[in-house]
RNA sequence: GGCGGCGUAGCUCAGUUGGUGAGAGCGACCGGCUCAUACCCGGUAGGUCGGCGGUUCGAGUCCGCCCGCCGCUACCA
């Protein structure tokens, strides 16, 4: 039987984990126990992604080796992990000699099949994104237009994967497979990225010495860490020396993501590897939103990324929660408001909220209250002759099935409400029948009956909450004497636990915080300086800022269309003492022959910008008219070059 | 500019294929209960469902236009 075989990505190794990358991995790990506890085989992969060129200069400005650099933040990784009560079967590190030999063998194939080829690439290049620009992209500070940071210029040869040749074979296969890409905004994003088709990708990288080199070059070029990366998931299959038995596992039934490295590369570049490598293609590839701080992105930069760990032990500090209760509360909280379809804010509040609400006031409330009736009552067993509510039972195995359906959607956030439907019913069902009278009023039967309900109702959490919460449920199971968590199964019966069926005394799982509403025990950190908002455009400017633009006469030369465009002609004009290429787009208004030999006025230190491959150097001056362009000229004949001010 | 999405009670948000008097959670207020972790239960919020217009017997729910915000993308100049 084919194993339920599950992805995070693999996390850059040059910082540490934060609330979206714990964020990827307990959802991932959610998943991986929910089909466990549907009795399924999973196979669970994470790992760090260690090949980059930006990891080894990180590691040198620290001064330390490059591997024993990604040694100890891999171990990080691990060990964050570990302490999340993350189940991962394989921790997949791409520095290991199978990774590598699996890269290279994938490079070396498609490279014979002609779906890599050599080729030669000029231009800015991002080396902490790892990333090629368009010359319009980059501004004249020369800036990556991602991060910020300074960019480099790069000629060099390159070989490139023949990603364009795959485009509609891909479109057919998302059209046809609707739950290729979820949720469905990450779909269409992808489908409108296609659209107008793929680009070829380079592949590989030149000056630098750390990566996975480009086999069968002599060049000293490395495979470029996307495409490495992409394929540690068919490396932890084994797939290079297993024969056809990788397939017990491959194809990925899910692979989870964020969703700023959905459309680019699992969506796209990954799959039409896949295809040239002739492999089936994932099932489902889910990208979530991301967590957003005070309305604002996570950053370095403002100081408002939190570490999981520390989020964590504050509140097991705040409310003397125990860790391992205190980490599941952590994960409840992340899968209960995790972003699907867009972003979602954390805050420690709201975290808090839900830890008070949820988890003390309503599920560890009900345990407690549930099990101290019992001990109160009926000696801290099963009470004799008890029979469960059968409105009570037939909601809890409805809620049972529901939330396993928002479960298996990778839907936590309606999952879980709908499985606290259950602890809201009981609770309810206890003020109406109000067993603590029934026992004051010697109708010990009756009370028997309605606490064997609730009992149940606490059983059948203890499986609906595992996903979200593995050691609250075995602290569950254990005050219910079970030896272990109850399977899926277990929800959909009711009645199980037997009569004189002894229990333990309860203990508070999750401590209530004692502290004033509103008033966060936790203290956030301070307010990110919001950025300054850009001038609005008509705000007065000053003469200085005026005189920065320079706009000289000049007279057009030569000009002409350029092909397959609507609008743009390519012109040449002259400075008086010098010529430029600018590319304006006014040939709606403008045939080129009406334009030679005329005077225009240009702005000549815009920075340039490539439009249709073609280096513009400057920008005429023109009204617009109801969305076409007029030129301006001068009043009478000026010599080129004229100064306008 | 194009594409996609969003704008629903103080806050965070649900609202399948259009149809009983528009919802949940949190917060607030009032009441009840006392088994329980000052917990739980009930009630109260009179919200132009961003704006305008249209289709319809009937529209947060469909169509058009507009405003605001976000993401992606482009032959923005």
């Amino acid at each position: 039987m084919k194993r339920y075989y599950i992805t995070t990505p693999i996390y850059y190794v040059n910082s540490v984990p934060h609330i979206g990358t714990a964020l990827t991995t307990i959802v991932a790990d959610a998943c991986a126990r929910y089909q466990k506890r549907r009795g399924r085989a999973v196979y669970f992969l994470t790992g760090t992604d260690e090949n980059a060129p930006k990891v080894h200069r990180v590691a040198q400005e620290k001064g330390i080796p490059t591997q024993q650099f990604v040694d100890e933040m891999a171990e990080v990784f691990e060990n964050t992990w570990r302490a999340l009560h993350i189940e991962y079967d394989v921790f997949m590190r791409t520095t290991e000699e199978r990774h590598k030999r699996t890269a290279t063998e994938v490079f070396r194939r498609l490279r014979q099949q002609g779906d890599i080829y050599e080729g030669r690439y000029e231009g800015w290049y991002c080396v902490s994104c790892e990333t090629f620009f368009a010359l319009n992209k980059v501004g004249d500070e020369r800036t990556c237009p991602d991060c910020g940071k300074p960019l480099e210029y790069r000629d060099e040869p390159c070989y490139y994967f023949r990603l364009s040749t795959y485009t509609e074979r891909l479109r057919d296969h998302i059209l046809s497979h609707p739950h290729f890409i979820e949720p469905e905004v990450r779909r269409n994003e992808t489908l409108g990225f296609m659209a107008e088709g793929l680009q070829d990708v380079a592949v590989s990288r030149s000056g630098t010495d750390w990566g996975i080199p480009v086999p069968d070059d002599s060049s000293g070029a490395v495979i470029y860490v996307w495409f490495d990366a992409l394929l540690n998931y068919l490396t932890a299959t084994d797939w290079l020396d297993r024969g056809d038995t990788y397939l017990d596992t491959w194809p990925p039934d899910l692979q989870l993501m964020g969703k700023d490295i959905l459309p680019r590369f699992h969506a796209t570049i990954w799959p039409a590897m896949l295809m040239a490598l002739g492999l089936p293609l994932p099932e489902r590839l889910y990208g979530h939103g991301w967590w957003i701080v005070n309305k604002q992105k996570m950053s370095k930069s403002l100081g408002n990324v939190y570490a999981p760990l520390e989020v964590v032990q504050t509140l097991s500090e705040n409310a003397g929660c125990e860790m391992p209760y205190a980490v599941d509360a952590f994960r409840y909280y992340m899968l209960r408001e995790m972003p699907t379809d867009s972003d979602a804010e954390f805050s420690l509040q709201g975290f808090e909220t839900r830890y008070n609400g949820d988890l003390a006031n309503d599920l560890g409330n009900l345990v407690h209250r549930t099990l101290s009736m019992l001990h109160r009552y009926f000696g801290g067993r099963v009470p004799e002759g008890a029979r469960i509510d059968d409105t009570l039972a037939h909601l809890f195995v409805q809620q049972a099935t529901r939330t396993a359906e928002a479960y298996e959607a990778v839907d936590f956030p309606r999952g879980l409400s709908e499985a606290w439907a259950i602890i809201s019913a009981v609770n309810r069902y206890y003020d109406e029948q109000a067993p603590w009278t029934l026992h004051k009023q010697g109708e010990t039967q009756r009370a028997g009956q309605v606490l064997y309900t609730g009992l149940e109702a606490v059983r059948i959490l203890s499986v609906l909450v595992e996903p979200a919460m593995p050691q609250v449920a075995r602290e569950i199971a254990r005050l219910l004497n079970l030896e272990s968590v109850p399977d899926w199964n277990a929800t959909h019966q009711v009645g199980v636990l037997a009569m004189e069926h002894p229990l333990q005394e309860p203990k508070p799982i999750f401590p209530r915080l004692q502290a004033k509403p509103n008033a966060p025990v936790v203290q956030e950190p301070a307010q990110p300086q919001p950025e300054p908002k850009q001038a609005p455009s008509d705000a007065l400017i000053t003469l200085e800022q005026f005189q920065r633009l320079k706009i000289r006469v000049a007279t057009v030369r030569s000009a002409e269309p350029i092909p397959n465009t609507q609008k743009l002609l390519k012109l040449t004009v002259d400075l008086g003492d010098e010529r430029r290429t600018i590319v304006a787009g006014i040939a709606e208004t403008y045939s080129p022959e009406a334009l030679v030999g005329r005077q225009v006025l240009v702005l000549v230190n815009l920075q340039p910008a490539t439009l249709r491959g073609v280096v513009s150097e400057g920008m005429l001056l023109a009204a617009d008219v109801e969305g076409k362009a007029i030129l301006l000229n001068p009043d009478q004949s000026v010599p080129n070059g004229a100064c306008v001010r």
